[in-house]
DNA sequence: TCAAAAGTGTTGGCTTTACACCCATGA
DNA sequence: TCATGGGTGTAAAGCCAACACTTTTGA
């Protein structure tokens, strides 16, 4: 069954890199730099080498670009139509989601590669089938954030009510009740109230609070229903 | 960037398919019939042709082995770790997880691959990292029958709500008050209850259901919050 | 003192859980 | 008629959406 005569293949990861600036959520895109489709806009993405899993890959191709490392980072998918890479040789692809705080990313850039942050709304169109990777992996983010507390990953580590809020009404394009929202929240014990407070954004200024990182690994798989089933879409 | 030089490699799939014959949820496994690992139990998996994708790739291995398509079939992950395949050459594997009523599939197994059915618990020691992969489909099919209307699609067309809550017992390993089972699943409106009944398990007799298809698709995505969040595990 | 945003309290309605009860039937 | 499993009823507890209310502070 395995034999010489099998055939091989080119194996590539893409990374869908989402980011949060405090209003929008925005995802990650780099004009290619080489041909075939030079200048057009693309997901990051690399080959993987012989002694890398797709996982170590999509590690070092994020870092290469972000200089970041220790990302919230997930496999999502495996895209594998022969004809997704157009007229050219064949390529497999392992589709890769990152959250990242925009604010941390900006001092570490590579410029090397003309990222540029899109809102998700108002992406432009990407080469080869990297549209719809995009759009599945957005489904899949809201997906998943609705029952695991990820969100926390685009913000900053200290951070207010309302900020997350605000995050949570970009990603589900909705608006929550602070009342509720607030309850909903600290009761996933998830959340630990810092002593300041970030009066940037109004007056009366709001409580920082932190991802208690113990209790976060451990909740992380109970963070279920947060948002009603009908905004969830996989 | 993509050119001769880049690294090509064996890329197969492999599938878990889950079947429930009543009473236990388990799992087909095949006896391999080649070295390396000749006659050791192995999941059902093959390679990826040149004018295939892995979900087509999925659809005939499984096909081969059971004779059924139009089952229900979903991509699990890619496992690339460039050593899970022992010393042998490296090999990509996508892991698909496929549903089948074990009844329509004995009329047509094919025995040349010497598969049986093992129950979840009780999985034989599998070549390679097959173990670890079946470990991950099952927290996978307890995650999104969780949330989804999944388990049907290990049941006869027709089946009684006890049938359908043992089946839900098995997977779960918990049990469900009946009342609340029937009333649960009754409300989501995806079953259709027909004239006859099932006297085979009881002196009374358990009416027959049947899944409404165009429900069905519909209410796919909205099937949410079926089980407590602490069964679920992802 | 007022506007604006943060944060708390409250209530009514809905869902869920636990469990008691009734039903149909073969032996 | 009785044991067995199918199926229904129901009350208490818990949860949640909606929204009113209080707090804080810069201007």
């Amino acid at each position: 069954m395995q034999s010489q005569f099998d055939k091989r293949y080119i194996f590539a990861v893409d990374c869908i890199i989402f980011g949060y600036d405090g209003k929008d959520l925005k995802l990650l895109v780099i004009e290619r730099g080489f041909e075939p489709f030079k200048g057009k806009w693309s997901l990051v993405g690399g080959f993987v080498e012989e002694e890398e899993s797709a996982e170590t890959a999509a590690v070092r191709v994020l870092k290469q670009l972000t200089g970041l490392d220790g990302l919230y980072m997930e496999q999502l998918h495996c895209f594998s139509d022969p004809k997704r890479s157009g007229e050219g040789e064949r390529i497999i692809s392992v589709a890769f989601f990152a959250l990242i705080d925009i604010q941390k990313y900006k001092e570490q850039i590579n410029e090397d590669y003309h990222p540029a942050w899109f809102p998700i709304n108002q992406l432009p169109e990407l080469v080869y089938d990297h549209s719809k990777i995009a759009e599945s992996a957005k489904e899949k983010l809201r997906y998943k954030a609705a029952l695991h507390p990820l969100l926390f990953e685009l913000l900053p580590d200290k951070f207010t009510m309302p900020q997350l809020q605000s995050l949570y009404e970009a990603v589900y394009n909705m608006e929550f009740d602070k009342g509720n929202f607030n309850r909903k929240l600290l009761s996933t014990n998830l959340l630990e109230k810092l002593d300041d407070k970030d009066k940037m954004n109004s007056k009366k200024g709001a409580f920082y609070y932190t991802v208690n990182s113990k209790k976060y690994s451990a909740g992380f798989k109970k963070f279920l229903n947060f948002v009603p089933s009908q905004y969830i879409n996989e």
